[in-house]
DNA sequence: GCGACAG
DNA sequence: ATCTTGTCGC
């Protein structure tokens, strides 16, 4: 595209995009990480809501993979740099998600040396490759796994494998372009189903495993997730019904914790 | 031109 | 994501 061409943030965004996505498709072809270390770490959750007052209030958890347990939890609020976009929400909610790891690294004393985050959103399973899971994946320099509620690209198939495992792969969807696998449909139960795929560092194969885990019995997200919605939700209805402000919102800390864990089955 | 479209 | 009442199911 020459010099003159004049390009839309959303081109540009686009374009920026189109690298990451195949610098991604590099690093999941192996696990950084080996899957049985990964099975006795952590998993960091991200979610985001959004406070009409405040703007965005993302969460970052920090889970325990074995016994899928709270530890602790950093918070980033602000106003999103950009409006949804299908296709670059990334550039909306990474942003936010960034500043709120780097609150919880902070806090946290232990630092394990591998972590697995886990996106709210598509990892791989994007037009380009570069969901925000592949994002944060990239900017955190840890494995990174996507786990969305709908599709957003690529041809499902029903294959019905796997009836044997708790949770069920109900089939994949592919790559029109390259018929590759992107995501595994998986049903946490018996209405609900969710799209997991690699967002970076870690093979398909190794993020179903660790989502398997980490959904228990009748729940449709996976618990670092499912806590970070939890705890952002929260917070944004109590700052919107002033019950709470910025400046307060640190003191709900240890209230959250263990209404997570004791809200938990 | 006509749909599809994460959160 | 958010706006919102009643309602189906355990």
């Amino acid at each position: 595209m020459g010099v003159s061409e004049v390009m839309t943030i959303r081109q540009k965004l686009i374009e920026v995009q189109k690298k990451i996505g195949h610098k991604v498709l590099s690093t999941i072809k192996k696990d950084l990480c080996p899957l049985k270390e990964l099975l006795n770490s952590y998993a960091v959750g991200f979610d985001a809501s959004y406070s009409k007052r405040y703007g965005g209030i993302a969460v970052a958890t920090l889970v325990n993979i074995n016994t899928n347990e709270l530890i602790s939890y950093a918070i980033a609020m602000g106003e999103p740099p950009l409006e949804y976009i299908p296709g670059l929400l990334a550039f909306r909610e990474a942003p936010l998600y960034y500043t709120a790891y780097l609150s919880l690294v902070k806090k946290i004393k232990t630092t394990p040396r591998c972590f697995i985050a886990i996106i709210d959103g598509h990892g791989i399973a994007h037009p380009r490759n570069a969901g925000i899971a592949s994002h944060i994946g990239l900017a955190l320099n840890i494995p990174s796994i996507g786990v969305a509620k709908k599709r957003l690209y690529g041809i499902e198939k029903v294959r019905n494998v796997n009836k044997k495992s708790k949770i069920s792969i109900e089939g994949y969807v592919y790559d029109p372009k390259t018929d590759e696998p992107l995501a595994a449909v998986l049903v946490p139960n018996k209405k609900k189903r969710i799209y997991v795929s690699p967002g970076a560092y870690i093979t398909l194969e190794s993020a179903i495993r660790i989502i398997q885990l980490l959904l228990e019995p009748d729940y449709r997200l996976p618990t670092p997730t499912y806590y970070a919605d939890l705890i952002s939700r929260r917070i944004s209805r109590c700052l919107d019904n002033g019950r709470c402000t910025p400046e307060t919102v640190g003191g709900l800390q240890r209230t959250l914790e263990h209404y997570a864990n004791t809200n938990r089955a």
